[in-house]
Formats: structure tokens, C-alpha cells, sequence
DNA sequence: TTCAGCCATTTTGCATGCAATTTTTGTTGG
DNA sequence: CCAACAAAAATTGCATGCAAAATGGCTGAA
């Protein structure tokens, strides 16, 4: 998931990629919601980097759709819409077809331990009931995505992952927790069997059970959440 | 192609934004080629910007992997490799497949209307070898986005569309200008008749064509070749 | 003549500071 | 007591200026 590491032909700093890792982590843990307000110089303070820095840091969140602006009001955790979520999910959803289809050509054996291991860490967290369950499993598409061998493909998932996990963040049913890491499991299989058909059945299905688990027929607003948590 | 405009929210400038489109469209029409540097004050004083501006949409190109930031060397129209170039026309390739799928549903008379326009105009360009032939064809593919009525598709492909033309940039092959209108129309007659399964097939096709007239076998580099031509 | 090493120039990277705008708070009048 | 208005506080947007780094030219020695 650190595809930011290792450029340093671009204008980027060790340190811009600490404060982007934290702010990027909190956002996929769900510790900063949809609609929270990033007060830049409180960022700046915190980290001991002056605020240009920080800005940067923000911009390069902005331009993965992660954080919105607002004129003169600053920068905001992106609060994605019903239509937004489905678009972002009907694009990666398509997007992740070719991942698994290639993954098929092109996983070796070294390839599937590694997605046997982070199987296994995921049903471990999950049974643990340990909060970055939902970063092992989004490491998980991750990984297939880096299987594919295709590294425009990979860094294109990557953003779309973060992006959903978004949607997730807003759009969730609390209810069913339900257990999706049988189906990573089973996807596996298909990928160490080279057989792309069932992969790619496999990973609608998948696509169709998260979906399905969110809630996208009403708009929610989180931030107004936050002073409503009194009334309800 | 301009899903730039409109946006009060985030901090852009209708200054940065004329800024953005000239220098794009310099890109699209092959002008500006691969590997050109692009220097910061000579842009500011050309268009009278301060600096800081030039540098924002420089920045905001190389977020969409147009331009390449070199440490202290500045600016400079990305030159894709080969296995690049590959990458990004298999998923754009791949991309398209979902836009003309979406497009043959949602595809409405006037939408139809829309494309039948850019077809004539299209072949009317290239009859009279007018130069712009390319910008007009890369606008079809975009239409055809926007018709799919997923806007998070339609910038995305947008992107990859201009990628696409800065790989043709560098690796097209001289000798056939072959002429592709004639699929865009076969294409358009497709999505009238809500034939998905044919369109698709069409768009695979297409592509087939366009990777063909390509010279992806051995690396080129073209700020070389400006001097290379005494050697050859 | 040629090449290595050094200095000057050019150009970018980035921190600082000011101006513009929003938000909040305090006050006054109804 | 509440609403409306005004002033102040806070926060962002952005231009300017300086420091760091790379390129190109120049001198001197082999």
C-alpha cells in the first residue's frame, strides 16, 4: 500500500511522506470520518513541519480525491455522494476484473503465499475482532493488483481502494459485520489454479456482497453527526 | 475535454486554468513533444503569471502524469518507456470496454446526434489533412464517456485518453496514417442500436488497430533524436 | 589540443509573511 | 429572550524572496 515510497525524482520529502502515511492510515482505519476539517497549521504544530508542507501534503490528498477544498475554508475528509459511491464502485469493481485476470496469467508460487499469508492474517484479525481488519482485507486487493503486473494498473487500484474505503466509512450498515475473507479465500484458489473465469466470477460475486452491504439509498452526512449524536 | 471548468470550490484560478488547457492542448496536438523542459519564469513572464501560478499547474500535469518533475532540473513533458506505453493502452483499453457498455444503455437520440457530429467532422479533417484530426478523434472517445453518465469514468478515461496521446507522440509509426474514423462510425451505429455485445467487440478492435500502429518493440527517445539526425 | 576541476549563472525548491475571507463572539435593540 | 449586526479572531490563499543545486563555461595543467 506504500506506493509513495522510492520517488525521489519528484519534489517529494521524507517527511511530506510520514505526515501523508498517518493522515492516509487514520482516513483507512475510519479514525478521520467523511467531512472532518484538517486545520492546517494544528497539523503543522503537531508534526513540528511548517505549514507549507503540510498544504503539499494536503494538495497530494486532494488530487487522490481524498480531501475536498473549500475557498478559504480550507481542506475536508471528501464526503462521497450516492451517485459517487456507486460510480467509484461500478469503475474499481470493472477495474479489479482485469486485475484477477492478469494475476491469473502472471501469479507464481511465491505470489499465492504471499495471498495465502494475508488470508490468514485477515481471518486471524477478523476472529480476534482487531480493528485493521479492514486494512488487511483492502491489502488484500492490493496485492492481486501488484500481481497483475502492470504498474499503472496497480497504483490506479490502489487510489480506487482508498477511495471506497471512503464510501464504506459513510455508507456502511452497521449490522451485519459479515465475513468476506472466505470469498478472498476462495479467489485465491481460482488465481493458484490459473483459471480466470472463475477468478473473475469470483470477484463480482465478491463486488456484489459489498455492495450489497452498503447502505446507498439516502444521502448521510457525517459531520452533522458529530453535534446530532444529542437529538437522536 | 474540459473537466476543468466549474470548479469554485477547490483553490483553482480561471488564470490557471487558460494556463492549464494551452499548455494541454499543445500536448494533444504534439507541439509540445516528450521530453520537452518546461521552464517556470519564462512561462510566468509569457503569460504574465506570477511564478507560483506556473508552478501549481505544473504540478496539477504531472498529478496527471503529462509532466515529470526532475529534483532541481524542473519540469519536463513525461516520456513513457515501452512497457508504459503497454500499461496504460491495456487499461484504458480495458476502461473503454465499461464506457461503451454503459453508453450502449444509456446512449440517448441526441447523444447519438452528438457523436454522428464529431464522425463528420472527424472525417472531414482528416480529408482535408487538416492537423487538429487527432484532437477530434481523441474527443470521440471522451464523448462516449460522457455518455456512460458515470463521471467518475469520464474523467478517469479523460486522463488516459491524453496519456494515450503522449505514448502516440513518441512510439507512432510514421509510414501508415491509416484511417480509424470509419470504426468510430461502425462504432456509433453499434451504440444506436443498443448492440453492447457488438460495440464492445468494436472497441476491442479499435484498440487492436491503434496498439498496431504503433512501434512499441525497442525504446525511443525523442529529445535524442533532435540531435540523432546527423547520425542516421 | 584536450580534459579535469572549479566558479558563475541559471533555475528550481521552499519557508516566510501579508492580504483576503470566513467564522465566531460580543453587543445592542426590539 | 432572541435576532440581527458588528467587530475581532482565526484561517486560508498566495506572492515574494532567499537558499540550495545543477548546468555550462573558463582556466590551467598535462
Amino acid at each position: 500500500m506504500d506506493e509513495v515510497a522510492g520517488e525521489k525524482l519528484r519534489g517529494k520529502h521524507p517527511v511530506e511522506d510520514v505526515l501523508y502515511n498517518r493522515l492516509m492510515d487514520a482516513i483507512v482505519d475510519k479514525y478521520l470520518r467523511p467531512g472532518q476539517h484538517l486545520n492546517e497549521v494544528k497539523l503543522a504544530e503537531k508534526y513540528d513541519v511548517p505549514r507549507s508542507r503540510v498544504r503539499r501534503v494536503l494538495e497530494r490528498l486532494r488530487d487522490e480525491d481524498v480531501v475536498v477544498f473549500e475557498l478559504h475554508r480550507g481542506a475536508f475528509i471528501s464526503r462521497p455522494t450516492v451517485a459517487e459511491a456507486k460510480n467509484v464502485f461500478q469503475v474499481r469493481r470493472h477495474l479489479e476484473e482485469l486485475v484477477v485476470s492478469l494475476a491469473c496469467a502472471r501469479a507464481t508460487s511465491k505470489d499465492i503465499a504471499i495471498l495465502r499469508d494475508n488470508y490468514l492474517r485477515e481471518r486471524e484479525a477478523f476472529e480476534a475482532l482487531r480493528p485493521n481488519v479492514n486494512r488487511i482485507a483492502a491489502e488484500f486487493h492490493f496485492l492481486i493488483a501488484k500481481i497483475a503486473r502492470n504498474e499503472i494498473l496497480e497504483q490506479l487500484v490502489g487510489t480506487f481502494i482508498r477511495r471506497c474505503v471512503l464510501v464504506q466509512s459513510v455508507y456502511e450498515k452497521k449490522s451485519g459485520i459479515l465475513c468476506l475473507s472466505e470469498e478472498h479465500r476462495e479467489m485465491i484458489d481460482a488465481i493458484a489454479a490459473k483459471d480466470s473465469g472463475a477468478a473473475i466470477r469470483m470477484m463480482q460475486h465478491h463486488f456484489d456482497h459489498i455492495v450489497a452491504s452498503l447502505e446507498l439509498t439516502k444521502e448521510r452526512r457525517l459531520e452533522k453527526d458529530v453535534y446530532d449524536f444529542l437529538t437522536e
